[in-house]
DNA sequence: TAAATCTTTCAATAATTATTGAAAGTATTA
DNA sequence: TAATACTTTCAATAATTATTGAAAGATTTA
């Protein structure tokens, strides 16, 4: 099974994206492969479509699974694991934006919020600031909550309610 | 001048955070240690605080320039550049999320919209792939745009409005 | 215009991050 | 239980990205 050309673009325009916003070129590859592809791929069709080797395949489907984006995938009278994407672009953008909240924003609010409260307020302009940024990625928190809850549909309503 | 404690973990949580979105850890600490001053700083105060080169240095007070996070700022009787940040954390989120519009989501948008345009339909769920891509970069894009060009409360009264 | 002060550039180097491939580990089959 | 088929781990290596520092370039002052 060979990609076609506009999988192959798709694939490398995936790739750029994730690599651009810190997420690791090859796990962003990998997850194009298999939104792309119709039927539940193999680690090794992953290593030929991909040109890249066991190991390297392995940990970053692993780290896929751990984001919630690919699952595995068991076909009957196959002994080994296939794996496949969830295709649905609102579930992946709320499973994305919500892995991210957790691992990256929600360390950040905490530490500004201690900071907030044990700062000595010494410089009444940076007491501000920390409140200011305590305010902002809190709501920005609850936003994402939102997001992460709300059903497809409302949240795709509202958003163009809201927009045009 | 040194940095009190407070402002010295600021700037690391900010550094990280940046780093872990892909970029610039140096960039996103001078920015950290910038919005956390009370004065304009010259590059050599900032290679003095966070013990870095000349030429890391400037080049990364360069790319905030560029990036809108910072601003030259001209003291009497001083020969050298001093470089101030907007303290804003609304405007500083707002201008973040335009500039990575601008660098990173629309050279995506672009490249879905051609794939979608010239891929032959010879697999279905594919092409809804792109549709389904195209139509959420597109809607985000639109929704990036509305809170650039929102006057400073609107956007995230709405979003708390809609969210609560 | 020459000296002084400051800024920018960039090739060399260091640090970080990603990748490989082979060995160890597990599970399945005969 | 031994052989087979597959998965995971990890130390070594490669690739990428960040940083340095000194030289070249600007700009200001005397």
């Amino acid at each position: 099974m060979k990609s076609s050309e506009a999988k192959k673009e798709f694939i490398q325009a995936w790739g750029s994206l994730g690599s651009s916003w810190g997420i690791n070129r090859t796990m962003s590859s990998i997850h194009a492969l298999l939104m792309s592809s119709a039927k539940p791929l193999s680690t090794e069709d992953i290593m030929a479509e991909l040109q890249i080797s066991r190991g390297n395949a392995n940990m970053n489907i692993r780290s896929l699974i751990d984001w919630g984006l690919v699952k595995k995938r068991f076909i009957p009278g196959e002994r080994k694991e296939f794996f496949e994407a969830g295709k649905d672009i609102w579930e992946i953008a709320r499973q994305i934006a919500s892995e991210r909240k957790k691992r990256e924003l929600s360390p950040v609010v905490q530490v500004i919020g201690e900071l907030k409260d044990k700062e000595d307020k010494s410089d009444p302009a940076f007491s501000k600031l920390l409140e200011d940024m305590h305010d902002f990625t809190t709501t920005l928190t609850s936003v994402m909550d939102k997001f992460e809850h709300s059903d497809r549909n409302w949240f795709f309503k509202k958003l163009v309610k809201l927009f045009t």
